[in-house]
DNA sequence: CTGAAAGCGCTTACAG
DNA sequence: CTGAAAGCGCTTACAG
C-alpha cells in the first residue's frame, strides 16, 4: 500500500494542506517546515496520487495524440517532433493509431481521450464537420498537423506550392509528358495533401500551356509496392510520360523499381520527383520536396502547449515552406 | 461545465448509486430502470469522470512503454504489435522515448509512470539492478521485450542462435574470414542483444575451428552511415573479410554502401548477413536473420495484459525462434 | 432491485 | 505561516 499525503502529515506533524503546499511549490511555508516536510517525503518514497490530483484540479496533464499508420516514416518523423516537445514540457504522450477506418470512426465518434487528456493532436487525418462540432463541444484543445480545421490551430506545409516546384523542375528539365502518381484520396481515410499536390501539379502544367492528361494522373496507394504496380501502368501507356512526379518518397522508390524492372535508369531515361525527403531518399539519390516533417510535429505541439500553460487559444495557421532538393533521378547531365 | 453522475441521477429520479450500476453493467437494475437511465445518459451526452473513476477503483486503464530511439524501424515496428493489442484491450497506451543517457536515467529514476500506468512495457533497454529492485518496489507489473529482468516477464528473440545461424551460413558459403559488426556496447544505452550476438558469432567460429580475429569484430553504432564506415575500415586491413555479418540490417545497408563506393559487388566479391529484416532488406537483396518484431510486440503486450486482466502474475520468458532469409547478398552462384 | 452514506486522496478557499 | 473542512465525482459495501 503506497503512502498518502495523511501519512506524511501525521509524521511531520502538521496538517495535509501543509504538506499539499510543500508538493505544489507554494511559498507560504515557512523553510524549516518546507525542509521537515520534504525530507518524510523523501524518506517514505511517498507520490501524491495522480488520480487524485486529476479529480480536484481537473487536468491530466497528458496529451493525446491521433495519427494515421504508426509505422510509416513520414508520421513517426513528425511523432518524434512531438515527442520530444510534449515529453520535455513535463506531459505525458498518449498515442492512438489509426490503421483502419473503423478505428478512425471509433475514435473520433466516441472521442476516448475525453476527460483523459487535456489536450489533442491531429496529424494528417480530416475531419467531417459533424466530428468537428462534436470535438468542439467537447472543448477540448486541439491542433492539427498537416490538415487543418476550421476554428483550431494548424501547421502545415503549402502542398499546393510544392507540388508546383516539383514540376517546375520537371519542366525545366525540358519535360513535357509528366505523370502524377498521387497517395489515396479516400474521402476520410485519405489525407488532404494529397488534393492540394494534384492542384499543383495541375497548375504548374497550366502555367507552362502543357495539357493535363487524364491518362498521365493515377490515384495510387500508398507504399512503394503500389508505387512501382502504378508506374509500370504508365510506362505501358502508348505515348509514356518521361517525367515522375509522386506524392510520396515512398512511391517513388517504388517506380525506382519499375525503371529498373524495365532496364531504364532514373534520372537519364526517366525522371523522378518524389515528396517528403525520407533518410532513404539521399542514399538512393531521389530528387524531393523536402517537408520539415520533425519541425512539423514540434511546431504543432508547442503551439498546443501555448495553448494549455499560457491559454492562448486564438487559433493560428502555420505554413512551413518546403524545399526542392535535387538528386540524380533529375540529373541534367543524362 | 460537463456533468456529472448526480445530473443524470436527478434527471432519472434515482440515486447515483443506481447510475453507476448501469455504467459498469452491474446486473442488479431492473431493465425498465436502466433503459431510462441510458437514455438520459445519451441525452445529455454524459461521460464519467475518468479521474474519479481512478481514484476510487485504482486503475487507469493505461499502459507505458518505454523505448529507444522512437524513429528507428526495429523499435516502431515493437511499438506497433504492442500499440495493436492495448489497443484492443481498451487500455491506453502512453510512450516514452528514450534518447539520451539523461532521459534513460530520469525515467528508471523517478518511474513518472508510477501511479499514472496500471502496467509497464519495456523494449530493448537493459534495467541495472538498483533500478530493477526500484521498479519492483513499486509493484508495477512489466514486461521486457528484447530484454529481459530476472522476477519479470520477457520476450525475446534468441540472439545467439541468430548470430550463428548467420555466421553458418557464411561458413557454409565457402567463407572463412569472416568480419563482426556489431551495435553499441555502451553499458547503460547499449542493448543486451549485441553482446549475444558477438557471443552466437564467436561460437560459430569456434564450432568449425575458425579463429576468432580482434580485427574482425568492431563495436559500430547503429545506422547506416557508421555501417558503412566501419565496413571501409574492414576492406582496408591488410587481410579483409570476404565475409560481414552486422547487428542489425541498417548497418548491412551502409557495409553495402561501402562496397559500391570501392566498386565491389555485393555477394559476390563481399557476403553480407544482416539483422532484423526491415522491409527494405527485401529490396535491397539483403541476407538477414528475421527476427517477428511485429509478433514481438504483440506477444508482450498479451502478456502484461495477461496479468493486468487475469491476474497471471507467474513470470514467463519466452523466447521466439529467427530465421534466416537468404538473398542476394550471399548468393552462391556469383 | 434501490438509495443514503462513506470514502478514495488530493486542493483550495476560509479563518486564524 | 498553518489547519480544519469542504468538495472534486465517482464506487461500493450496507441496509432495506
Amino acid at each position: 500500500m503506497a503512502y498518502t499525503i495523511k501519512d506524511v502529515a501525521r509524521r511531520a506533524g502538521v496538517g495535509i494542506a501543509t504538506v499539499s503546499r510543500v508538493l505544489n511549490d507554494s511559498p507560504n511555508v515557512l523553510p524549516a517546515t518546507r525542509a521537515r516536510i520534504l525530507a518524510i517525503i523523501d524518506e517514505l518514497g511517498y507520490r501524491p496520487n495522480q488520480a487524485a490530483r486529476q479529480l480536484v484540479t481537473a487536468r491530466s496533464h497528458a496529451i493525446a495524440v491521433v495519427l494515421p499508420f504508426l509505422t510509416r516514416p513520414f508520421f513517426i518523423e513528425v511523432l518524434r517532433g512531438i515527442e520530444a516537445v510534449i515529453a520535455q514540457s513535463g506531459y505525458q504522450l498518449i498515442i492512438f493509431n489509426v490503421e483502419t477506418i473503423e478505428q478512425r470512426e471509433h475514435y473520433f465518434g466516441t472521442l476516448p481521450f475525453l476527460g483523459r487528456t487535456d489536450g489533442l493532436i491531429i496529424l494528417s487525418l480530416p475531419l467531417g464537420s459533424i466530428e468537428l462540432q462534436r470535438l468542439h463541444d467537447a472543448e477540448m484543445p486541439a491542433v492539427f498537423i498537416d490538415t487543418s480545421a476550421p476554428g483550431y490551430s494548424s501547421v502545415e506545409v503549402d502542398n499546393v506550392a510544392g507540388a508546383q516546384l516539383a514540376v517546375e523542375h520537371l519542366i525545366q528539365r525540358g519535360h513535357t509528358r509528366i505523370a502524377y502518381i498521387s497517395g489515396p484520396l479516400h474521402p476520410t481515410l485519405g489525407f488532404p495533401v494529397n488534393r492540394d499536390r494534384k492542384q499543383g501539379y495541375e497548375l504548374a502544367l497550366l502555367a507552362h500551356q502543357l495539357p493535363v492528361r487524364a491518362e498521365y494522373i493515377r490515384p495510387g496507394g500508398d507504399g512503394r509496392a503500389i508505387g512501382c504496380a502504378t508506374a509500370l501502368e504508365l510506362l505501358d501507356l502508348p505515348e509514356p510520360p518521361t517525367a515522375i512526379f509522386t506524392a510520396s518518397d515512398e512511391q517513388a522508390f517504388g517506380v525506382i523499381d519499375a525503371l529498373t524492372m524495365r532496364g531504364l535508369v532514373p534520372g537519364k531515361d526517366v525522371a523522378i520527383v518524389g515528396y517528403d525527403d525520407l533518410e532513404l531518399a539521399r542514399y538512393i539519390g531521389l530528387t524531393t520536396i523536402r517537408q520539415p516533417m520533425e519541425q512539423m510535429g514540434r511546431e504543432g505541439a508547442e503551439r498546443l502547449l501555448d495553448n494549455l500553460l499560457n491559454g492562448n487559444i486564438e487559433p493560428t495557421i502555420q505554413v512551413i515552406p518546403v524545399t526542392l532538393i535535387e538528386r540524380a533521378t533529375t540529373s541534367p547531365a543524362s
